[in-house]
DNA sequence: CTCGGAACAA
DNA sequence: TTGTTCCGAG
């Protein structure tokens, strides 16, 4: 049922399955957490706070408590911690979408499968992605 | 800290 | 379905 018609022609270019994901009623609507932690990634000013560490697609979380605060924020959700917020990103493994590195504390890493190319607006893009895909099952 | 079951919300 | 909340076990 996770179907997606891949919609940029770039070349050299490609998102993993669920990098595309405008599903659900909402459209989109609603913000995924690994969305949301590659929208924090993306930003310098919080490299204090969560930022990539390592192979290619491992982040580091210097502050989980700080990024439990944004989350919730984001979210609505005044009670966030990292304890809650971490129980959603063991969710992601089975799902393929994150990894844990273990060993190393607060450290996961993004299943970026077959992407190619490292610098890249990957939000931007990912963002024109969903706007463009559209989604034929329900 | 990290893992994952279970109940529950939207 | 994706998360949230609670929580025992390793």
């Amino acid at each position: 049922m996770r179907k997606a018609a891949p919609c940029l022609p770039s070349p050299g270019f490609a998102f993993p399955d669920w990098a595309y994901k405008p599903e659900s009623s909402p459209g989109s609507r609603q913000i995924q957490l690994w969305h949301f932690i590659l929208e924090l990634l993306q930003k310098e000013e919080y490299q204090g706070v969560i930022a990539w560490q390592g192979d290619y697609g491992e982040f580091v979380i210097k502050d989980p408590d700080e990024v439990a605060r944004l989350w919730g924020i984001r979210k609505c959700k005044p009670h966030m911690n990292y304890d809650k917020l971490s129980r959603a990103l063991r969710y992601y493994y089975n799902k393929r979408i994150l990894h844990k590195t273990k060993g190393k504390r607060f450290t996961y890493k993004f299943n970026f499968s077959k992407v190619v190319l490292v610098n890249y607006p990957l939000l931007d893009v990912a963002a024109a992605c969903c706007t463009c895909v559209r989604e034929e099952d329900r």
